[in-house]
DNA sequence: GATACGTGGCT
DNA sequence: TAGCCAAGTAT
């Protein structure tokens, strides 16, 4: 196997964007804080709503002693909201079983709720400096073209996280460095749509290079169509309880433009189920 | 393992 | 413009 090691190394030295997550001395917090934010959500759409969540809760206490509400509140458009109601379970779960502090074992970073293999290797490398593999859908993207020779990965598995460890060197920094440069070059050269060969540092050991770029993109799903689906009709209900003063409205009020009344009773029904909205004598509000 | 889950920018 | 894509997780 060709070291992609030491080229990874040099070129994320010089070619690193400038992340508030890599500033030094940013808290472990506000790295699971920013990897919750990241989960599908754009880098450039998180930045802005980073600062704002860690200027009002600084610590996982301080998130813990507000209501959930006000975490899916804060959240806004980030997206998947669920998310914004995760962290908000993750930094009780911290401060009741953690004292407060970010665990920084992988396995107690993956009991927490919302943290999976992603997220919780991400914090343990990233925040503190451990030697652990770290595959997102940038590396995997990476892996699969340098590796394989293929255009996309296939599905994901254990296997990543072996192919990857594979790659890290033994110093503990440097294995840092390897993975988070994966993830960058993944996310800023070797892009899933229009991939910059001509600036990629690992081009010369490039499996898919090799063999002319073929395209192995079969098989993959199509996302849903937004435009009409349950899930948007969930994000007008959402984001007007957001915006309600006490974030709480009568239920006929709210999205009474949703032309479908079964499927805006539908989407209520998901959003009590998903912890997401209570509704109680006809009105509905953010969980308190 | 397949599916559900938001939102907005880009081509 | 309709579709693709984005630092995943839980069920």
């Amino acid at each position: 196997m060709p070291d992609l090691a030491a080229p990874l190394i040099a070129w994320f030295r010089s070619n690193a964007r400038d992340l508030p997550w890599r500033a030094p001395g940013f808290s472990a917090w506000g790295t699971l804080v920013s990897e919750f934010m990241l989960q599908q959500t754009p880098v450039n759409r998180v930045i802005p709503h980073l600062a704002a969540w860690l200027e009002r809760w600084p610590t996982p206490t301080a998130l813990a002693g507000d209501a959930p509400a006000a975490a899916v509140a804060q959240w806004a458009n980030l997206g998947y909201p669920r998310r914004a109601l995760w962290l908000h379970r993750a930094a009780v779960e911290i401060r009741d079983r953690h004292e407060g502090i970010v665990p920084r074992r992988v396995e107690d970073l993956l009991a927490l709720t919302g943290i999976g293999d992603y997220t919780a290797r991400a914090v343990a490398v990233f925040a503190y400096g451990d030697r652990h593999p770290v595959v997102d859908t940038n590396t995997r993207r990476v892996l699969a073209r340098a590796l394989e020779g293929r255009s996309q990965p296939g599905a994901p598995s254990k296997g990543d996280l072996a192919t990857m460890a594979a790659l890290l060197p033994e110093d503990q920094a440097e294995a840092a460095i390897v993975n988070a440069a994966a993830m960058e070059l993944g996310a800023v050269v070797c892009t899933a749509r229009a991939p910059r060969c001509e600036a990629c540092p690992i081009a010369h050991a490039c499996a898919w290079r090799a063999a002319s770029y073929p395209d192995t993109g079969d098989g993959r799903r199509r996302q849903a169509r937004y435009e009409g689906s349950d899930r948007q009709a969930r994000g007008a209900i959402l984001r007007a309880l957001r915006h309600a003063p006490t974030h709480e409205l009568p239920e006929e009020a709210v999205a009474s433009d949703l032309a479908d009344r079964a499927q805006r009773d539908r989407a209520i029904d998901s959003l009590v189920a998903d912890g997401l909205i209570e509704a109680s004598g006809g009105t509905l509000r953010l969980p308190r």
